[in-house]
DNA sequence: ATGGTCGGCAACCGA
């Protein structure tokens, strides 16, 4: 099984990226973050004829979540609970068994402003909607766009960033909880060396040669399908396409 | 270095 996650900043500006991807790698699963289109305008049928089903939640300009699955899709869920005011930023589905869970969290602006404390306050509530609803000794796979870079070697500079916005103790702190509850960090369970960045800043120049990325695309597995992990790598090639993404796509395969 | 560049959408917001 081959899974993957890309934060495609507009599903429709980077739709040619995404079915070539598709086509190239022929992943089992591939989560995509800020779609930036309403449900009505999202491009199923591109998907359905190259045989992905999708499920998908989004809104206009902002956010916006998708699973794109060779197999079918049970028990979609969109947002918390049955709040669906986060559906944008949460979506979740059964696959062959696994619970897949698809997250875009708040990127939070600056860590003195409100919408800094709205993302902990998010990211609380999704710990608190895993306790209730899922298992650690269940296979779940969570992916997405966690805008938090977790440990030292996930940022250019950690000295200089430590506390800015997606490198700062209190994003750490939260993220140490799923980790404590059962979760593990797939993509660092095979690639434990520094500079592999997920995302570099448009507005950054020559930010790749640089090396000045961040490591903020995660998939995270809790333990039984952890210990089925066999490899996983980012493909930058977004990153080096005709219509450059900001984001690269990250990917892993399990031995199932 | 304290700016820079995207996408969406029609002035700037969010990243």
């Amino acid at each position: 099984m081959k899974v993957a996650s890309f934060n495609v900043n507009s599903i429709r500006a980077r739709l040619p990226i995404v079915i070539d991807w598709l086509q190239k790698e022929s992943p089992d699963i591939l989560c995509v973050q800020e779609t930036k289109v309403v449900d009505a305008e999202f491009p199923h049928a591109a998907f359905e004829k190259i045989n992905y089903y999708s499920a998908f939640r989004g809104e206009k300009s902002y956010n916006g979540v998708a699973i794109l699955s060779k197999s079918s899709m049970e028990d979609i869920r969109i947002g918390f609970d049955d709040d669906e005011s986060e559906g944008s930023r949460i979506i979740t589905a059964k696959i062959n068994k696994i619970r897949i869970v698809n997250t875009y969290i708040p990127q939070g602006v600056h860590p003195l402003l409100r919408q800094f404390r709205e993302k902990l306050a998010w990211i609380d509530r999704l710990y608190g909607y895993f306790k209730l609803y899922y298992q650690p000794d269940k296979p779940i796979l969570w992916l997405g766009d966690f805008n938090i870079a977790p440990e030292s070697k996930d940022v250019y500079n950690p000295e200089k960033l430590l506390g800015s916005i997606g490198f700062h103790p209190d994003e750490h702190a939260a993220l140490q909880r799923f980790k404590e509850w059962g979760f593990t960090d797939v993509f660092r369970l095979h690639q434990p060396g520094p500079e592999q960045y997920t995302f570099w800043d448009y507005r950054v120049k020559n930010a790749i040669e640089r090396k000045i990325g961040w490591r903020v695309d995660h998939i995270w597995a809790t333990r039984p399908l952890a210990k089925k992990s066999v490899k996983a790598w980012i493909d930058i090639s977004p990153r080096l396409a005709e219509k450059p993404s900001d984001h690269t796509i990250i990917v892993a395969e399990f031995k199932m």
